[in-house]
RNA sequence: GGGCGCGUGGCCUAGCUGGAUAUGGCAGCAGCCUCCUAAGCUGCAGGUCGGGGGUUCGAAUCCCUCCGCGCUCGCCA
């Protein structure tokens, strides 16, 4: 058990003893306050009324009847609540002996022995990929980082639609458009070039009768399993995966498994998810076409059927996605999806049609809104779209300059390097400190925020912890907090136990954007510590001083693992 | 029209399983490099927590209602 555990254990222990004193029944909430208000408090209001006295009086009661010593330093009443400080020394020796003896380790929770996959991007191989969908990899791989770090055995998927009638068309359109026709793109990647195709194969398709039917006619052979389109139709997929991979690995985020939805049909086991569909009684037929009617299941709207089949018995994208999921299934002991919030309605229905297969295991859906323009949506097709690629080179461009005004010493390459891993972060960090769901208008100056609430300033503040380490040479760790007395460096201290918390709440409650803000307020109570505290000249205090401030570097460092941001050793 | 989500200072945001003066940041103003990286630090200013009802000793938080924004309601993916 953790010294908080204990402490909070020994505090309801007593109180449960002293309300027993007062013939009163032990009914009270715990709650942890802002620390420097108390460690954990009390509120006697709800007492007020079983003991008839006011929450002061029942307060001030309580404190006389409980004493301070052990994990308890002090009990205090105010303002109606009960208020507990715990032995801060203590807290602070376990905390620096902690992060010493585990460094990366520290925060980690324990091996649990459970595997969860984590499907995310999954964007359609159709086009780069956009700001407006760059939140999915970006809460996905951080999100995989969080669970890893509490213990989970993670896996990360990306599920590639190959199947349907947009990569049909995107494959129409490299195959038969002509080239001189089609602009070209600045960027030799080919996702950039083929979107040019998409664009073109669309607008066609809706002006063109003929050029319709092809694409309908092409999409039927696919369908029917002619070896020649699906051929054609995976080579375009895989050129556009490539370009895909590409940026995702630009901005560190790789992916374990990538599953193509084709497998399902090639395997036959999206027919035999038709087949089972059509024996449960949820079953119904319409002009050919199966459906399952869903109205008996919390479904509201206007339709409540999910329809599962065309009416030439073809499968649909659901029903390939149910046998996907009963196959990831059998792969994991958790499945998180990372979904837009255009799939909650598909994915609700996605649950239920699950469970009427007998599945005993539910996808866990994750949503965050998209990101839109200040002008309005984003859209491949009609070219409305920031590039994630172009969001990251401007980001790099811009540390690169900043880097420049502030050193002169470093070589270009060193640079380079540098401004990669500001550029990066910066854009990682802005998508992931806000709560997914909260709809975003991207605008330039905001992504491109190096200042405040940002992934540089945490970056800079680990910098300076490991500048000053370098010039601090060698020194002996002090795992005792004796001499660490001042404001700020108790502040700090209180940050750096508080890393194990966090590390649990982004994981299991998967509140990616806390482990954001845990960054923000560690690196603040640091650059506080530094502005307040000399350290290279203090005399008595320096080792213990430079033991906090290694802390500090080793729970940053974890932090900006956790968010997935490069954390640089100057900058 | 139905369902789901969001609405917090000029802008972005935390808090939302009810509790003490509503958290930070950006932009603004005023200071701080003879000391460990000023991408930093200190201070000032800025709030009807969308509006209105209700429940409660107590509401940003729960309930009702209205308003605004987003998503969605395909034999698309």
């Amino acid at each position: 058990m953790s010294l908080k555990e204990s402490f909070r254990e020994e505090v309801k222990r007593r109180v449960d003893a002293a309300l027993k004193g007062m013939q009163a029944s032990p009914i009270y909430e715990m709650e942890s306050p802002d620390s420097d208000i108390a460690d954990l408090a009390i509120p006697c209001f709800g007492l007020a009324k079983q003991l008839r006295r006011s929450p002061m009086v029942i307060a001030e009661e309580l404190a006389s009847l409980i004493e301070a010593d052990g994990p308890i330093q002090e009990v205090k009443a105010l303002n109606g609540y009960l208020n507990f400080r715990m032995d801060q020394h203590a807290l602070f020796d376990d905390t620096l002996k902690g992060i010493i003896r585990d460094g990366q380790d520290y925060g980690r929770g324990k091996r649990k022995g459970i595997k969860i996959n984590v499907e995310h991007t999954s964007t359609n191989p159709t086009g780069p990929i956009h700001v407006g969908r760059a939140r999915n990899p970006i809460i996905g791989d951080t999100l995989s980082r969080c669970l890893r770090m509490c213990g989970y055995d993670v896996e990360t998927e990306y599920y590639v639609n190959d199947v349907g009638k947009q990569v049909v068309l995107l494959t129409w359109g490299v195959n038969n458009i002509d080239p001189s026709s089609v602009d070209k793109s600045d960027r030799d990647k080919d996702d950039h070039q083929l979107v040019f195709y998409y664009r073109v194969a669309n607008k066609r398709m809706e002006e063109e009768p003929s050029v319709q039917a092809e694409i309908a006619s092409m999409l039927q052979r696919f369908e029917d399993g002619d070896p020649e389109v699906i051929e054609l139709v995976r080579e375009t997929a895989e050129k556009m995966m490539a370009g895909l991979k590409a940026t995702l690995r630009s901005i560190d985020v790789e992916l374990d498994v990538y599953t193509w939805e084709s497998k399902y049909i090639a395997d036959g086991s999206a027919k035999d998810v038709v087949r089972r569909l059509k024996e449960t009684p949820y079953c119904g037929m319409e002009d050919g076409a199966a459906y399952l009617e869903l109205k008996d299941f919390g479904i509201h709207g206007k339709n409540t059927r999910f329809t599962f089949t065309r009416n030439d018995g073809t499968t649909l994208y659901t029903t390939r996605d149910l046998a996907y999921h009963l196959d990831k299934f059998g792969r994991c002991d958790r499945a998180i999806d990372v979904l837009g919030e255009d799939q909650k309605l598909g994915n609700q229905q996605l649950i239920i049609a699950l469970e009427i297969l007998g599945s005993e295991k539910k996808p866990e859906p994750m949503f965050y809104s998209f990101v839109s323009l200040p002008e309005g949506k984003m859209s491949t097709r009609r070219g409305t779209v920031v590039y994630l690629d172009d969001l990251i080179d401007e980001a790099v461009e811009r540390a690169y300059e900043e880097i420049g005004k502030r050193r002169d010493d470093l070589s270009e390459e060193q640079m380079r390097g540098i401004a990669r891993t500001i550029g990066v972060g910066a854009v990682r960090y802005n998508i992931v400190r806000v709560q997914p769901e909260k709809q975003l208008t991207f605008r330039w100056n905001e992504a491109l925020n190096f200042d405040g609430n940002s992934a540089p300033f945490l970056q800079y503040s680990y910098a300076r912890a490991c500048s000053m380490l370098r010039k601090a040479g060698d020194f002996q760790p002090v795992q005792d907090s004796h001499l660490l007395e001042d404001d700020f460096e108790k502040r700090l201290l209180r940050s750096l136990s508080r890393f194990p918390e966090v590390v649990r709440e982004s994981g299991e409650e998967r509140k990616i954007h806390a482990m954001a803000a845990y960054g923000q307020e560690l690196a603040a109570s640091f650059n506080q510590f530094y502005a307040a505290v000399p350290v290279l000249s203090s005399k008595a205090e320096r080792d213990s001083r430079l033991t906090l401030v290694l802390c500090t570097r080793t729970v940053l460092a974890n932090v900006l693992h956790c968010l997935g941001i490069g954390a640089p050793e100057e900058m």
